[in-house]
DNA sequence: GCGACTTTGTGAAGTTACGCACAAGCGATC
DNA sequence: GATCGCTTGTGCGTAACTTCACAAAGTCGC
């Protein structure tokens, strides 16, 4: 997938993963916590205890046999590996109420994203202050981008306006988006999109729901079945 | 995992990718495309036709060769999969930009989420009208679920106050919960729990413009010793 | 109706991820 | 400083998922 690779791959699913116990291990830290066996975070994090060692292994070896994870390097360990390390510029396109939830959403800066401008092509939103930041017109985008080198930029659109969205993201000079609009957008080779769509979680849980439901109607039937097995 | 499977299961990485398609399809059906190969949806989900043909044959075979799919016919096939055939009750707990952000959502109420109620514990909150829902008091939620028969219950509160929701959604009868807050719940044996980390994904998104840039100082580096080896 | 063309459905091969099980290593205790 | 108990790091078998490749099955034009 993609081109470049320094020296050790990190799998796709342990990257995956590596925010949860990043979060979770901030969480020990904060509680006072200065060790972690690995079957300590893989029940914190819901997981088997194998997959967090091997996990932590690709970033090298930094626990201590018979003892555990030293909480603290481990934080950093992840931090460093996810780039977390140094600050981003995020921009935030779209003010209306999950950009504003995103701008208020402390996990944001709380990992070392800055939110450099939330834009809107609505007049009426521009200059309003939400979350202590002042929404600009989206026209001044380019200059933003630019003078604070931006380099990742987060949809907050309604569906229709998010190709437009990518596209101004594009031509500012961004190179990585995050879209939140329930829409695929078109993007040039070389930029990295990640789509979150706020329901599909949603639709994999009333999936699970719907199977729980069917599979207790038809273990009612079954029991009906061998009562008065008049419905064969 | 599951201890309950009807006749024909569907791997979970199908599940997680219906929604896309679902989403895709219903797109196209608006924009009047009544038929649509393996190849064009999978070009729509950026993912090879092969997986898109063998995603859909776990809902039985509704293609035709030679032809396609009726874009129709799939989209109630899905629907009907995901339990998307009948309406879902559901509650938000938490009436911060995060909660008026999914009430105001459209995916929600247009895939068949019904949004009962919305509630939040700070008095200045309750009876703010958002979204054309009514903000109810926390008190209320026992009452809401059991008259409307609500079976999801979606987080949206702040990371501290998220277990306290938790507990209290169970209490009142929900048996899927879809969270929103930072942190992970715990709930008894029986309910299904779903966390959506909104910084998830930019992290993902960071580690990989990370890798980018690295990859990217590296061949300076290669190049420039190359030439001029004088930064050894 | 027949042949050329298209697209599905799916075995089989290939790839990635998971989890067991255990040797290796560290700390504590006497 | 040897023994014991605990926890990491990882080789390896297994499971899940992806992709290839192609036969089967359909349409279309003549």
């Amino acid at each position: 997938m993609s081109p470049h690779r320094s020296r050790r791959r990190i799998p796709d699913a342990t990257v995956a993963r590596l925010p949860i116990y990043l979060q979770l291990l901030t969480e020990q830290l904060e509680h006072g916590v200065s060790n972690i066996s690995s079957d300590e975070l893989a029940t914190l994090a819901a997981v088997n205890a194998a997959k967090v060692r091997k996990d932590l292994s690709y970033m090298g070896s930094y626990g201590t046999r018979g003892v555990g994870y030293d909480v603290e390097y481990l934080v950093y360990q992840i931090r460093r590996e996810l780039g977390l390390d140094h600050e981003w510029s995020i921009v935030i396109l779209g003010a209306g109420h999950l950009g504003q939830a995103l701008t208020g959403y402390g996990g944001f800066s709380e990992r070392g994203y800055s939110i450099e401008g939330i834009f809107d092509i609505d007049d009426q939103k521009v200059d309003v202050t939400v979350g202590g930041v002042r929404v600009r017109h989206l026209d001044e985008l380019n200059q933003v981008v630019a003078q604070r080198s931006v380099s990742i930029g987060v949809i907050a659109t309604p569906a229709e306006s998010a190709q437009d969205a990518a596209d101004r993201l594009v031509k500012s000079g961004v190179t990585s988006i995050l879209n939140f609009a329930p829409v695929v957008v078109n993007v040039p080779l070389g930029i990295s999109v990640r789509r979150v769509d706020l329901s599909v979680e949603l639709q994999i849980l009333s999936y699970h729901e719907q199977r729980r439901l069917t599979a207790a109607a038809q273990l009612r039937a079954v029991a009906g079945d061998s009562v008065g097995n008049s419905t064969a």
